[in-house]
DNA sequence: TTAGGTTAAGTTTTT
DNA sequence: CTTAACCTAA
């Protein structure tokens, strides 16, 4: 795809007719008539015979959605139900029923991904006859492109800087204090934070409320983003909230370019609805806008059930209230699923009953097998033993199950609510040499190294970007410290002239001492030499040449440290990949808004990610750790949104359990280690809201089971079959290999009696179903064995006086740990 | 400048 | 407890 930068100019990307072909609808068809697809259907059956092929294989639903073309259109699409399929085929639909060119439609996604992956499915529909979409794009690609185009509305020049969060907390840093202001009371980050929410909310420094304004920076929140916002305009910059909020501002003040965008966009897609935010939403209206009579081709495709975003600004608020929004919309639900079983299916839809704020939607199967596993719920003492048994069974799944069926590692994952889950899991993978990827780290244009060569090829470019300047004046070093850098930026800031400007001026003059004087004159006139060969130079050449000349390169040549190797490939990489571009411009806007770090797709590897990150994705088996309380639903989550934050947490489980095809195991704790110390943990509400039908209780024996035992748990243990057979699994040898004797200790002390952990190895998790009770539910109904007052031991905390309870929960007054909630299984009389 | 010590904070993440 | 960011001393 061509950058917006060199792009061709506006409206000659199609024939001189406004449409290729009238469309066969007419515009003034009622909505949901279904005239379009009759339309559709009579063309295709007109060209082809028959129906295209593309849509071929939809079931009734999907057909629907893909040819209810005319008028605004809300398709709600559960996980697995297709969703990605009908946009790519809606495309497809549009484009050779011959309703509109590829460039007269605009489809909006929210990730690099997803916007790749419907081009490529886009293309294999309609096949190579038609060139990539131009607008087809994120919200953000789409907005620099219109902002390439307009620049000098909003008061830019269209070859402006995109700053990523790092630039943007130096730049509102240096501006605090320049305000006079503590820097340590007034963190940049925390502000930065607070601008990209306004931004989120399409508010400029007019626009905040009040109150907002007044919390940060001694009441000058307000003043601070207007400072900021008119230090990015000197620049020439724009951070990631402006692709987003100057369009609107473009728009709203020029009628008659919006007014082009309509003639333009016959047709407008997006994905993922339920994640956009009060910014994109206001965009979006804008664009849809349409005469009175006239109807507005809108489809927005989302699920509210996956709505887990709010908390970055996006508004669930939007897809439910699309019908208002959109009159005259038409509602389609894809609830047919075509990844998980029934039973993995029916715990997710029970639990996301509970939520209030939902459209509602319920997915089924029609493939039922009776040999489907139930979703199993596992419990564990602490964290450590979590690891070592979803470690246990992954080999054990890698080996092959009962059923012959050998998983590959690449078809598991592991997905967890907070990162710091993860480190559990990588240890015990390291140790037991078992390949796991995880999603999510940090990024390679997040790197030192390529941040640094990036900063070099900026400022070659954008001669104005003084936060590129400041990164790289003295790197490698060069005798230019600080003194040097505030001279620079004083003299730059008086005359409002850039710095590289102004270090230009500085050394025709003796301000400076003569040695920085000397390595100043250097770094000008290289950036000239580097900026006249720029035209004639193929781009990576000259990359290569700055890197080299800069002495750049050279710098980690001479460094001994153990990353330094590591770094020059990443450059070398870095000039490879910039190879697919047409210049270094368009090279530079890729990699602000689109590269990410590639995975190695060769390696058959457990994945380890987030469940956020995980949203999109499906596996043959998952694993959800660390449901319990505080963890899962976070508790901060709790604290700051109350029941909206409550609920999208459960979204968030629901997402968990959608992502596994054929088996899905929950796992929580009785001890988790939280900012170092243990805390003792209650399982997640969550458990209780699964439905007993679907879900079974795995029973491990060294997981003590401690959970459940005040009330009916200790019979089930009583029964618990005896794994008689497997002493002499490698399982067991290695486990036996790996108890330490803390937990030794720890365990016969609690129970009062040495309890061997066995059961673990070949033999694997055995699972029950106990009728119409989960383990984890948390009734009143059983009397406590225990008594307000009572004295008690647990294995953690020590001695401590009961203060309350709870059904099986506890809150105790421990002597030494304070009052701590625990469930009466770990507690003994003393 | 760099190393080493001190301090504070510690969900989730895309663009 | 761990990490990252920041500051001070050599």
């Amino acid at each position: 795809m061509t950058t917006g930068h060199d792009d061709i100019p506006f409206f000659d990307e199609e024939p001189q007719e406004a449409a290729p072909r009238r469309p066969a609808a007419a515009p003034s068809a009622p909505a949901g008539s279904g005239v379009g697809g009759i339309a559709a259907r009579a063309m295709a059956a007109r060209d082809a015979g028959r129906r295209p092929d593309y849509l071929a294989g939809l079931n009734p639903e999907q057909t629907e959605a893909v040819e209810t073309l005319e008028g605004p259109l809300l398709v709600l699409a559960g996980a697995g139900t297709g969703k990605t399929r009908v946009l790519t085929t809606r495309i497809a639909h549009i484009l050779s029923t011959g309703r509109a060119y590829p460039s007269q439609i605009l489809s909006v996604t929210f990730t690099n991904k997803a916007a790749r992956e419907m081009k490529e499915r886009v293309a294999l529909l309609v096949g190579g006859a038609v060139e990539g979409m131009p607008w087809l794009g994120t919200f953000h690609s789409i907005g620099v492109k219109l902002l390439r185009r307009h620049a000098e509305l909003v008061g830019l020049t269209s070859d402006f800087s995109i700053l990523d969060t790092d630039d943007v907390v130096r730049l509102i840093k240096q501006l605090i204090q320049a305000e006079g202001l503590d820097d340590k009371r007034w963190p940049a980050k925390q502000f930065a934070g607070m601008i990209d929410g306004w931004k989120n909310k399409g508010m400029t420094p007019a626009d905040i409320p009040e109150g907002d304004a007044r919390a940060f920076a001694n009441g000058k929140g307000r003043e601070l983003y207007a400072a900021y916002q008119a230090r990015l305009k000197t620049l020439n910059a724009c951070d990631f909230g402006d692709l987003l909020l100057h369009p609107i501002t473009m728009f709203r003040k020029n009628p008659d370019v919006l007014k082009d965008y309509h003639q333009r966009f016959r047709y407008i897609l997006v994905d993922e609805y339920q994640d956009t935010n009060t910014a994109q939403y206001m965009w979006l209206r804008l664009l849809a806008q349409r005469p009175k009579g006239e109807l507005q081709n809108v489809c927005c495709v989302g699920d509210d059930d996956q709505s887990i975003y709010g908390w970055r600004g996006a508004e669930v608020d939007n897809i439910l209230r699309f019908e208002k929004d959109f009159p005259g919309a038409k509602v389609i639900k894809l609830e047919r699923n075509y990844r998980s079983t029934e039973h993995i299916l029916g715990a997710a839809a029970h639990l996301i009953a509970h939520n209030e704020g939902r459209l509602g939607k319920t997915l089924f199967t029609d493939r039922t097998n009776p040999d489907d596993d139930k979703v199993q719920v596992h419990a564990a003492w602490d964290s450590e033993e979590e690891a070592r048994a979803v470690g246990e069974e992954i080999e054990q799944l890698q080996r092959g199950d009962s059923s012959g069926l050998k998983h590959a590692l690449n078809d598991m994952a592991i997905l967890v609510r907070a990162s710091f889950q993860m480190r559990e899991f990588e240890d015990r993978f390291v140790t037991l040499g078992l390949n796991y990827r995880v999603i999510g780290g940090p990024r390679f244009y997040e790197r030192l190294e390529i941040r640094d060569a990036m900063a070099y090829f900026r400022l070659v470019c954008q001669p104005a970007d003084d936060l590129a300047f400041e990164r790289i004046v003295n790197t490698p070093k060069r005798g230019l410290g600080d003194t040097a850098v505030r001279t620079l930026h004083d003299y730059a800031r008086a005359r409002d002239i850039p710095m590289l400007a102004a270090a230009h001026d500085l050394i025709e003059t003796d301000e400076m001492k003569p040695k920085p004087r000397k390595a100043l004159f250097d770094v000008v006139m290289s950036f000239r030499r580097w900026q006249e060969r720029l035209e004639n130079t193929p781009h990576t050449e000259l990359a290569e040449q700055i890197l080299e000349e800069s002495g750049y390169t050279d710098m980690w040549k001479n460094d001994k440290s153990a990353e330094a190797p590591g770094r020059l490939d990443n450059l070398k990489e870095l000039i490879r990949s910039m190879d697919s571009f047409e210049s270094m411009r368009g090279f530079l806007e890729h990699v602000s808004l689109v590269m990410d770090a590639e995975t190695n797709e060769n390696l058959d590897a457990v994945s380890i990610m987030t469940l956020h990150s995980a949203k999109g994705l499906e596996f043959q088996t998952v694993f959800l750790p660390g449901w319990e309380e505080g963890l899962f639903p976070h508790q901060r989550s709790l604290d700051e949104s109350g029941r909206a934050g409550l609920e999208e947490e459960r979204r968030l489980a629901y997402v968990g359990l959608t992502r596994a095809k054929r088996h899905c195991h929950i796992w929580f704790v009785s001890n988790r280690r939280i900012h170092g110390l243990w805390q003792s943990t209650l399982p997640s509400r969550f458990l209780d809201e699964l439905p007993a039908t679907h879900v079974s209780v795995a029973e491990t024996e060294q997981s003590y089971g401690g959970y459940g035992r005040g009330g009916y748990g200790q019979s089930r243990f009583d029964k618990a079959e005896p794994f008689a057979n497997s002493y002499s699994t490698p399982g067991w040898k290695r486990a036996q290999a790996n108890r330490t004797d803390a937990t030794r200790d720890n365990w016969g002390s609690r129970s009062g009696h040495a309890v061997e952990r066995i059961g673990y190895g070949e033999s694997g998790p055995k699972a029950r179903t106990i009728d119409g009770e989960l383990v984890a539910k948390s009734t009143t109904e059983t009397p406590s064995r225990f008594a307000i007052g009572e004295r008690v031991f647990h294995i953690k905390f020590g001695n401590g006086n009961i203060s309350g309870i709870e059904g099986n929960k506890l809150t105790i007054e421990f002597d030494r740990a304070g009052e701590k909630r625990v469930l009466d299984g770990f507690v003994e009389r003393v």
